[in-house]
DNA sequence: ACGGTATCGAGAATTATTATTGACTTGATA
DNA sequence: TATCAAGTCAATAATAATTCTCGATACCGT
């Protein structure tokens, strides 16, 4: 996500009522370095705001990735995980212990992928999703 | 998946029954070059074997899955795509028309991926996903 | 204050996939 | 042939993440 000034600037212009609950929502992923599901995020927050409800946290998660401040994984079967970290990064999911891992490309890990077209089809986003055992499991 | 005989001989070695409904299935993906869902497998054959049920289609799916003879896809939010083919290449899905194009990434086309580790952790498979337009919906 | 709109929370609905169940098939054995 | 055990079938129920419905409430500009 961008900063809160800009993420909040985004909905307003969007249209967008800044309800407690959503900025409950949006306070609770700036600068979240996990990749928390919509029933971790409704459990943390519940404690705090006993009255919110799951379709609202799913309400404003679709509104957020519709404006592309954050984005879902499909890295599980049964449900996803969000991604508050808008930069352009992979993930490593652990089969041991299934935890969700940030791969920042650096020079010469050899992460390269086309960008523009690849056989003709105009390429607009690309995910990557390496699997194997995470280092503590190893 | 690999051909039908070796198909077979590998479920036959890992003690699995060779009924008509599982091998009609395995017929159906042999070969094929799409990424059917359960439903389509199902519809497909239930017009040749009508008392095939849905449970069978996802059970021979799981167990050829357990064996990688097939490899499921979570392309889309509400169900998975199987694909037969279990050589190494990836993925581009159409938003608009939500077609699946296969990709082998070829000399120049600038696709690469590390083997062995990052950043400590051990890669067993990869998997990419482009999203865009695709060369028809241009 | 008033009227129109957006959003809320509670609970029902949806739906892909999985689990359960009881009948049936198969093959080995006596 | 009779019996038995294990595996598999199809029908159906269950599961569970996500979305939808709806009446109540909060907000906004006038
Ligand atoms: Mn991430
Ligand atoms: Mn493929
Ligand atoms: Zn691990
Ligand atoms: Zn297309």
């Amino acid at each position: 996500m961008h900063s809160f000034e800009t993420t909040i600037g985004r909905l307003r212009s969007e249209g967008f009522k800044l309800t407690p609950q959503r900025l409950s929502v949006i306070r609770y992923l700036i600068g979240n370095k996990t990749h928390p599901t919509a029933a971790v995020i409704y459990g943390d927050l519940k404690k705090k705001y006993p009255s919110l409800s799951f379709s609202t946290v799913y309400n404003t998660l679709n509104m957020l990735e519709k404006i592309s401040e954050v984005q879902s994984l499909h890295l599980f079967d049964d449900f996803l995980n969000y991604d508050p970290d808008i930069s352009s990064h992979y993930h490593f999911v652990c089969r041991s212990c299934d935890s969700i891992i940030d791969i920042f490309p650096r020079e010469g890990e050899n992460v390269s992928l086309p960008e523009g077209d690849i056989s003709g089809n105009r390429i607009e986003s690309a995910q990557v999703v390496f699997k194997g055992m995470c280092k503590s499991c190893l």
